[in-house]
DNA sequence: GATTCGTGGTG
DNA sequence: TCACCAAGAAT
């Protein structure tokens, strides 16, 4: 594997080029970032995010509200809270340099298993098991075994000594260029003659993955509410949503209560002359799928005014919102 | 150990 | 089109 990787080893920009040393925090980022999310999706917010925050400190420094605006459109949203608490804990505790054992950095907020093993194998140079889906995918086959226990001890069995780093690396492009999900290309695959799963003709079969719940439907309410300025510029309302839950902390459009059935107008932020727009904003997320109707309102600037954040609405794609309110920004936008 | 956390690409 | 899936973690 390690001869593969030195022929087919993929550039990447958290990825350092063979014989430089790679830089602890771009290692984390990456790996938090890369959690359940596509290389390239992570590679474009990777560069901006390291063009603002270039390092640990500058981190533990920053805004928490403009980090979790910098987060809006990658989802899982704990992740993004616990780069700054991880960031300021390295400040405070470990005297600005991230911890290089896999045991202190599995401590951090935000690392689990899998991405402390990766740091420290890849950042430190640390002998560590490192079973993220790709390995896991791989070992399955090759072992033609199944089970997360069954899988990590086949892991253990075949992680080298000396560059476990580069061993995971290896692993993690052979899983996503060859050994597939579906389809995988055998025929272009340095361990096909080792691997149990091939010779069975059984590859699509591992690893094995448990049966998934359908996802229920639920109804909600976008409340749009805007204003205008006395120069004529047109602000909307935002809200910051509860710190834990679904998108926790994200600034938001108002919404009510998300139910089985259509709520209506019940949850709006004001009482208001609320017009229905003809229109559903749909947005799917891990555990049930979400149909949104948009209700719009006007305040005039000497009314009552609101709970929350007047926001120019020409500026809004500034705003950090997350995906299912930038859709329904965009649907009204076009009305 | 089962649930709850987003989103975009893909076949 | 849509189910599947991704460099998982926290509770």
């Amino acid at each position: 594997m390690l001869d593969w990787y030195d022929r087919h080893r993929r550039t990447l920009p958290w990825r350092a080029l063979p014989g430089e040393r790679p830089d602890p925090y771009r290692v984390w980022l990456s790996e938090v970032m890369l959690q359940q999310t596509t290389v390239a999706t992570v590679r474009p917010r990777f560069e901006a995010w390291v063009a603002r925050w270039p390092d640990a400190a500058s981190l533990a420094a920053a805004d928490e509200a403009e980090v979790m605006a910098a987060w809006a459109g990658l989802g899982y949203y704990a992740r993004a809270r616990n780069l700054v608490r991880a960031a300021r804990a390295i400040a405070t505790d470990h005297g600005g340099a991230l911890p290089d054992t896999e045991e202190a950095l599995r401590a951090l907020p935000g690392l689990g298993d899998y991405t402390a093993a990766a740091v420290a194998a890849i950042a430190f140079g640390r002998r560590a098991v490192v079973v993220d889906a790709n390995v896991e995918r791989v070992v399955a086959r090759l072992f033609r075994t199944a089970g997360k226990p069954a899988v990590r001890a086949a892991a253990e069995t075949v992680t080298p000594d000396r560059r476990s780093g580069d061993f995971a690396q290896a692993m993690m492009d052979l899983g996503s260029a060859i050994c597939t999900p579906r389809r995988p290309k055998c025929l272009l695959c340095p361990l096909a003659s080792d691997c149990a799963a091939h010779a069975a003709g059984e590859e699509e079969a591992y690893p094995v993955k448990p049966a998934k719940k359908p996802r229920p439907a639920r109804f909600g309410t976008i409340f749009w509410l805007e204003r205008e300025q006395a120069d004529g510029a047109r602000e909307v309302l935002l809200v910051r949503r509860p710190a834990k839950g679904l998108l926790g902390g994200m600034r938001a459009l108002p919404t009510g209560p998300w139910e089985d059935s259509q709520p209506g107008l019940s949850g709006a932020p004001v009482a208001a002359d609320w017009l229905m727009l003809n229109q559903i904003v749909a947005h799917g997320f891990t555990h049930f799928t979400l149909e949104l109707a948009l209700a719009v309102a006007r305040l005039d600037a000497h009314s009552a005014s609101a709970d929350g954040e007047w926001w120019p609405v020409d500026e809004l794609a500034g705003a950090g919102l997350p995906t299912v309110f930038a859709k329904a920004a965009t649907a009204i936008g076009r009305e």
